[in-house]
DNA sequence: TTATTTATAACTGTTGACAGTTTTTTTCGC
DNA sequence: GCGAAAAAAACTGTCAACAGTTATAAATAA
């Protein structure tokens, strides 16, 4: 249930927090849902010390509210945080963009490319595969900032996945998504660290508006 | 010592974190030194749990370092970590810039201004007075986004004072910064949210600049 | 002396019990 | 019944002791 490593070296706090958050992936922890030190304890034949450090991990990233003595929450998902979530994308992953412009190799972009190219035809042969967030990711690496980085791939990231399943699963979104990512990858070639900055803040955009107009069926 | 209010609503965890981070900027807790649990907790005459707890936040921030089972050391400021941080506020409070032109209102705006006026006229007047950080709090605000307001203000702020902290007090760069804000509220104004981001993000590479040749006299 | 091994000390991880606060249930008056 | 006050339950905050790991000091051999 926990990880079941029987690695001593790896503390529980760290496994309780990993399975956490898996569970809220999942959904069987879902928003607004109570988060019991005490029942998750006793679930997992551990005692609330290291359920309640890995809790506050999960407040510390934003998913789940907090407030002393009060029962913590799972976060609940309005639309006005995935605005703010969508804002804050589109600022760093454009920053990122900009400056994986200048500092990507040649070689660096290359494999990108033929990344996305081995993407886009294992989706039209049908295989689901993994997601679209691997070229974003590897774009953020690419821009030699570890603090945008963990930033993304990090908090902003758990929020977006939550955001994700809320509105089902990955629409057909994904070949439009491409012609936008080939795009900025010919602003990348091209070292035009400004254009390929508007792209993407122009492509996280469409996204946006794209998970509203899923959201607002409700 | 520990702030001692007898709010017995404030958990102790909470104040040790104050406490800590108060230590940090004031130097007492130096880049580099180890935090040390058990001391800490019988300094403030407490149990190990709460400043555990306390030391997990400041490891949240990214101001601890942390391995299990390994000595929490401060964090040691890099001008690699630096520029990280000053490539991130120049997205953020440049996107943070160009949201408050279209969110902020005249009054909103109006005040700002007479702020930036009355500190002015403050400084000439030989006072030291606040540090410049309010107009960029006070412009954050105006984007209307929590989540970018936070990251600025909490996060990103502690360690860019620790790195103001390293590099003497603040410098004679009043004058100049004066002129940049100014310019700064014309362009939100006008209304021009383009113009009012790339002047920040201007401002801000400038303010980077002059910090860097500060940091490399050592 | 210097390097390596061994033993000691110091620190972090974990636990179970107790104290304080909040939430829920029960009781009481109307 | 219905709403307010009181009691009980449930949960979070805090503590002190123990277990496991890492760092430091002592001891040994070259």
């Amino acid at each position: 249930m926990l990880g079941d490593l029987d690695d001593k070296a790896v503390p529980l706090a760290e496994r309780v927090f990993e399975t956490l958050l898996a569970r809220i992936y999942a959904g069987e922890l879902a928003p607004g849902v109570v988060v019991n030190e005490a029942a998750l304890a006793e679930e997992f034949q551990i005692s609330r010390g290291p359920v309640r450090e890995a809790i506050r991990r999960l407040q510390g990233i934003r998913l789940v509210t907090r407030e002393p003595y009060i029962r913590s929450r799972v976060l609940s998902l309005s639309t006005e945080t995935a605005r703010e979530l969508f804002e804050m994308r589109a600022a760093l992953e454009g920053m990122a963009c900009r400056l994986a412009a200048s500092r990507m190799t040649d070689a660096d972009i290359e494999a990108l490319l033929v990344a996305l190219e081995g993407e886009r035809q294992r989706a039209s042969s049908g295989e689901q595969a993994v997601d679209a967030f691997d070229f974003h990711a590897r774009l953020v690496e690419g821009c030699q900032n570890t603090m945008i980085h963990a930033a993304l791939c990090g908090d902003l990231y758990h929020l977006l996945r939550m955001y994700r399943r809320k509105s089902g699963t990955v629409p057909e979104r994904k070949g439009v998504a491409f012609d936008e990512h080939w795009q900025i990858i010919r602003a990348l070639r091209a070292r035009d660290g400004e254009l390929a900055e508007s792209l993407m803040r122009a492509h996280i955009n469409r996204a946006c508006e794209h998970l509203f107009s899923q959201l607002l069926q409700d």
